[in-house]
DNA sequence: GCATGGCAGCAGTGATCACAAATCCGGCGC
DNA sequence: GCGCCGGATTTGTGATCACTGCTGCCATGC
């Protein structure tokens, strides 16, 4: 019983660290959209051989992060303009029904710290960091639908961002500035008067704003 | 240019059939919850070897299919009753967008593809076969749901459906009879009619019905 | 009788290798 | 000069193997 493994369930080795890391970049935006990896570069950029690269990016693949060709090469993905709005749409449907399930738990120490957040991401978009800006925005996102207390919708929303992940960096590379904190500050403020309508308005208006002008 | 792979980009390799097999196992509840898979056990059924396994169970998990314990044990899953009802209310979500999508392309065509999928869920339902019951059910919602031109949103009601497979035999078992197949002609209904707000309401109250008991 | 310790078998992980298919590139012929 | 052909290289796939850690069972001792 007294092993020495982590409380978690999270197992600690390779295929799963190259696994987060490549996740990490993909929702970030930090990968181009088309952008081709090779089973044998990874496995050299990683230290490790390919098998534990190739679990990893077969996982990243059925997440519908990374596609793969007929041949089994893997690329990132180009989306098409209706799988965009189809994406947008599940962001809108899963997150609207999250915040409403965070909002009677959302107490005051939550409003700070998404207000904490949202000081980073607007410092992010006038920075013109756009890394950051993606990063700290799904964190907002993020630390809201954690207090819903469902954590297999908070997974697929999770999915359809890591979807978006490479088509992220284009969309806000034009908009930035201080644009989505504005949204950002309507879910705020909804939260703390407790109106419901409003919320899910604001999560909606936050979610699609920025993904409406590509589906077109 | 002459290669003899299928013209679609479905790879035909071991590893994709044996992540074929298992997955329609578990979406058709085949497999019972808490069931252990080994690796060199599922390498010897299909006359393989750990390697294919390895990747499609890994890409089993990742859709949720399928639980890794910390040592890496696979098994399918065991859900809680707020996991079930998280389930129920994405399939309520996810499903009855894909229907209102799906109406305005709904001809008798469709339906009467529908209504013949029906016929066999009835039947599948009095003779007592829950596998049959469960392939025809979920037949029936892929079929009214594929003319909603959606990919990306069908994708993820079948993970949906994935995740909640070795669960529902528990489910079906116990109600079957020609109970479900009403609120099925609802939806048939409301499609003629062309009612969107009927088809949302008999589309959540299908999808929602059966697993509503389980989650107290 | 029960608890504990150790040992054997079992299960997953990652490295390595052989192989096949796809891709790329240079040269040859028209 | 252009297009096509063929080989070299790249890349993914699957098998095998060594290794580690876990599981479970049995025997031993209290």
């Amino acid at each position: 019983m007294q092993t020495q493994t982590r409380p978690t369930d999270i197992a600690q080795v390779a295929h799963d660290r190259i696994y987060r890391s490549l996740r990490q970049k993909i929702m970030h935006g930090e990968l181009a959209p088309g952008q081709a990896l090779t089973l044998r570069g990874l496995a050299n950029t990683y230290g490790v051989s390919m098998t534990p690269v190739r679990e990893a990016l077969r996982r990243l693949a059925a997440e519908g992060a990374l596609t793969l060709s007929a041949s089994g090469r893997v690329t990132t993905p180009e989306l098409s303009p209706e799988r965009i709005e189809e994406l947008a749409a599940l962001r809108a449907l899963i997150e609207t029904e999250l915040a409403s399930r965070a909002l009677p738990r959302a107490h005051l120490a939550l409003i700070e710290r998404l207000q904490s957040i949202n000081s980073a991401n607007a410092e992010a978009a006038v920075k013109g960091d756009a890394v950051g800006y993606i990063r700290t925005n799904l964190e907002f996102h993020r630390t809201l639908y954690l207090r819903a207390q469902a954590p297999a919708m908070l997974a697929i929303a999770e999915t359809v961002w890591l979807q978006l992940g490479p088509t992220m960096r284009a969309v806000y590379a034009r908009l930035t500035r201080t644009e989505a904190p504005r949204h950002h500050r309507m879910i705020i403020a909804a939260l703390k008067a407790g109106d419901e309508p409003a919320l899910r308005l604001a999560v909606r208006t936050d979610v699609t704003h920025g993904l409406r002008h590509l589906t077109q």
